[in-house]
DNA sequence: CTATGTGAATTTATTCACAGCA
DNA sequence: TGCTGTGAATAAATTCACATAG
């Protein structure tokens, strides 16, 4: 293997084959190969040995792949072999149906903290979690929370940014489709619910 | 214009300049150009340009585009131009979040019904909807509805799609991380939340 | 003989640079 | 002059096909 720059479409696979494997694992398998994985996670074979070959030989040929071996470097790849904090903002609907949703514990992440800015749901405490008031976003950076997910309306996006960055928060799960402003030391990945339910009708044939 | 296949890169980003454009008119403006959209939106002229010169010739020379025009066209791109009926499958916490979520307006979505096994939850009423009995999916042919979101746990999912398929559902917009095997007429959407947050810690300087 | 790993070919998408119209 | 629309150039990602290792 020789270096080559990763595309960032390869690292946006990289989770589902990490799951995949996860999967695979619970049901007592621990050997699998790329055409058996390929089917698992829908994904070509060929795209499978080609995303993995970006990081080195993981594989042994005419066997496949160690699941466990496999799982493991994946996860360095990512940086989810080292626990990553991560703090929710916005304790409205969506907010609460992140800090109750089980898949982010397949990841091994902590989800430490929730905030909100509502006299009425600051205190309540949601899925073990209780709902601190978004003016003490800075204590974050002491509590070691890195990443943030922000749920909160569209016009309180930007603020909230602002103060997580402050706070030295690394990462963000934007799920408002406001576009924010950060500086570029920090990653946004932004979930827009609403424009990928608008692109729905496209692909319907019509009548 | 001459024909060429759009991009479907290009289909991903009309509903982001269809909610720019709206915000744009909010604010009493009536005309813009593909660098005032640019800043707007968050997406290079060129790009816009580009994107919009698959479909025909939106704008003026010398002038720009007329918001109102523009958004007109992009919306029977879209086929946002005839009213599309959802149902949401699932109402924990999820399923909630999403019949509440005030974003599906700006695309013109009539988010109709609600459904859930658990008989807890049958009959709630949540944000003006009333939770039916997910056996009675097969109903949605008849009442019109073409598009369902799929918020269920993930050992639910695969049946529930099936059941969905069979009321003749065309597209749907799925939040659950298994993937789903549908007929190739029916165009599926996958929102991997987690997924997303897992590729927040490779961007993320160590250290 | 099987399944990986990877150059090369192809396809897809982005970026540029500028001709052409208002 | 200002801004669109688009070929051509570049870059990125996917797909293929096969040499190579176990």
């Amino acid at each position: 293997m020789k270096y080559r720059k990763i595309p960032n479409e390869t690292v946006r696979r990289l989770p589902v084959y990490l799951r995949g494997l996860a999967q695979l694992s619970q049901q007592g398998v621990f050997s699998v190969s790329s055409s058996k994985l390929a089917d698992f996670v829908n994904i070509n074979a060929w795209q499978i040995r080609k995303d993995f070959s970006y990081f080195g030989d993981f594989g042994t040929r005419g066997v496949g792949y160690s699941i466990e071996r496999l799982s493991k470097q994946i996860k360095k790849i990512l940086r989810l072999d080292t626990l990553h904090k991560a703090a929710v903002i916005g304790a409205g609907n969506l907010g609460s149906a992140v800090l109750a949703y089980p898949g982010f514990r397949t990841y091994g992440f902590d989800i430490a903290a929730a905030f909100d800015s509502d006299p009425e749901k600051i205190g309540k405490n949601i899925n073990n979690i209780v709902v601190e008031d978004v003016s003490r976003l800075n204590a974050l950076r002491k509590r070691q929370v890195d990443i943030a997910i922000i749920a909160v309306p569209e016009k309180a996006a930007q603020q909230v940014t602002d103060s997580l960055v402050r706070a030295g928060i690394k990462g963000i799960l934007n799920f408002s489709p406001k576009r924010i402003s950060v500086p570029k030391k920090v990653k946004v990945i932004t979930i827009d619910i609403a424009s990928d339910l608008a692109r729905l009708p496209y692909y319907i044939p019509s009548g």
